[in-house]
RNA sequence: GGCGCUGUCGUCUAGCGGUUAGGACAUCGCCCUUUCACGGCGAAGAUCGCGGGUUCGAAUCCCGCCAGCGUCACCA
């Protein structure tokens, strides 16, 4: 028992009105884009409505959850700047946040329902009902439970149960009897159960067509469908923002509802993303979890925007580059696109360039750090490089990359004590105006005592006219044999960050 | 196969009964530039999945079809 706040009963209180929704994530594998997508709508719903943002474990399948999962979908959410405010790291009044912390719960609910004739107990083995099904199959059925275990007599249960036989739990579908306007049940001849969903409409099942489904796993786990039901009922929630995969699960979610006795939350089910071959996105199209995508040298701030525009899409239609808090702003459920979105690499590199473009040095620095160690081009307790020769350093890429993670590779001859020749850079050295460009940049330098921008600019100025060199007789041959390459970012800029010293060396 | 969702430039999308069907990415060209980029300008790219209707008028409304995807588990 939780002993409450006043400023808890407060918001308790406001519960009715206030939004909540929930992010559940199953701790089986990564954080990958559709489910990072699928957060951030949620968390866009409640922050963009004032409300609250629950963080649920959904690791009821304790074979295939892991610790390590979870982490990485905290961290995922946390790079993208998604918060909560309620969850199994922080707690909140609904706790524990974890599904497999709260077997009691579901228990208690399982075998109320039992009692009430509404559940009951199956016996059948997996390779029974994988064998019924193979013969539906192969008599053109659709494959569902027969409900055998429907007939079993209580002492039948009580005898398989003292046998040491360790039965599932399925709930009893009979359409006839579920027939209920407020949860959209239809008293008709196929008892249907319309789903009122925010983004596709109304969208009618037929309840005769679904079988008793299981709702507690043999071993006392509470299947998803039921536990969903539960917590998302016990916690409070209004909205169950969750991914399209979700939609012909709910007629049967609903009748779970009206069994428990919860009223129903409102439903939005929002289009999948895809893989560039039109499928669901899974691990075989590349970057499996959101992780991967910092360490390819995303911005968060990038990845974010990308993100919302996929499926959604602003008011003012014509703007792409949105800040998050534009994003929040201008959020609503009615601008989700209701047909799916292919996720395009392309573009979230281009909008990765546009923030690269317009973020401060200072962030960026710090982003490109790891990058430059990992390199081998500095060390990380290197003071060799000052701070801001290192701000310079950015300021001189910022416009020609479109990954932090480029950033080594273009400037690595910066770091070097000679650089690596290409072999078109030798090509132009080789040629003979070079020798004569190379020479007279060397005493026009040699001259100062420090490279600065402006110097180095009026320097090469006064060599082109005093020679008569083309531009690029010029700047060719300089380029090659300070960078080693053709070609590159600003060279007077990479002048000065090189510094006289190099420089001269270089010019030999 | 049953059920469900979806179908506007290659991709993300705007549009919701009257627009030369708009924008962005990618592509191509020109300009800028020592170069590669960036930036600027421009081009090309959509018989609005197909076929019928309704209407003076349809991408927009109705019907049928087709295609893609999803889902039919003691996975979530």
């Amino acid at each position: 028992m939780i002993v409450k706040t006043d400023k808890q009963v407060i918001n308790m209180r406001h519960n009715s009105q206030r939004a909540r929704v929930r992010f559940a994530p199953a701790p089986t594998g990564y954080l990958h884009v559709g489910s990072a997508r699928t957060a951030l709508f949620n968390w866009l719903f409640a922050r963009a409505n004032g409300g609250d943002m629950i963080l649920r474990i959904e690791d009821t399948d304790v074979e295939r959850s892991a610790a390590a999962y979870e982490e990485d979908i905290l961290a995922g959410l946390r790079w993208l700047g998604l918060d909560w405010d309620e969850g199994p790291d922080m707690g909140g009044p609904h706790v524990p946040y974890r599904q497999s912390e709260r077997d009691d719960l579901y228990i208690r609910l399982v075998m109320d329902l039992i009692e009430r004739g509404e559940a009951y107990y199956c016996f059948c083995s997996e390779e029974e009902l994988a064998a019924r099904r193979e013969a539906m199959l192969a008599a053109g059925k659709t494959p569902r439970y027969d409900n055998s275990c429907r007939a079993l007599s209580r002492e039948e249960v009580e005898r398989r149960l003292n046998d040491g036989c360790i039965p599932a739990v399925r709930y009893r579908v009979e359409p006839s009897k579920e027939r209920d306007a407020e949860y959209g049940i239809r008293n008709n001849e196929y008892h249907e159960c319309v789903v009122k969903d925010l983004i596709k409409g109304e969208v009618s099942f037929r309840l005769d067509e679904i079988g008793d489904f299981i709702i507690m796993k043999s071993g006392l786990k509470p299947a998803f469908i039921f536990a969903g039901v539960v917590d998302d009922a016990l916690m409070g929630i209004t909205h169950v923002i969750r991914g399209e995969d979700h939609l012909s699960n709910t007629p049967r979610q609903i009748l779970l509802y009206r069994a428990l006795g919860f009223g129903l939350p409102q439903f939005a089910h929002i289009p999948l993303i895809l893989g560039s071959d039109r499928s669901k996105l899974s691990k075989r199209h590349g970057a499996t979890s959101i992780i991967q995508f910092r360490e390819e040298g995303y911005l968060p701030e990038a990845f974010f925007n990308y993100l919302s525009l996929l499926g959604w899409s602003p008011s003012e239609t014509d703007l792409e580059i949105l800040p998050r808090q534009k994003v929040v702003e201008d959020f609503s459920l009615k601008r989700i696109s209701s047909s799916p979105a292919v996720f395009d690499t392309d573009k979230l590199k281009w909008m990765n360039g546009q923030y690269i473009k317009q973020a401060p040095a200072h962030y960026l620095l710090e982003l490109a750090l790891p990058y430059l160690h990992q390199a081998g081009l500095m060390a990380a307790d290197d003071s060799q490089f000052t701070e801001d020769w290192l701000l310079d350093l950015v300021e001189l890429v910022r416009t020609s990359i479109d990954l932090i993670s480029r950033i080594p590779d273009e400037v690595s001859f910066l770091f070097t004590s000679m650089p690596e020749m290409t072999a078109e850079a030798e090509e132009i050295l080789a040629m003979e105006a070079s020798r004569t460009a190379l020479n007279a940049c060397m005493s026009a330098f040699a001259r100062h005592e420090e490279l600065q921008y402006d110097i180095i600019k009026s320097d090469l100025d006064d060599i082109v006219a005093a020679t008569g060199l083309k531009k690029r007789q010029l700047f060719q041959p300089l380029r090659a044999a300070l960078t080693g390459r053709v070609h590159g970012p600003e060279l007077v800029r990479i002048i000065a960050l090189l510094g006289r010293d190099r420089v001269l060396q270089r010019l030999k």
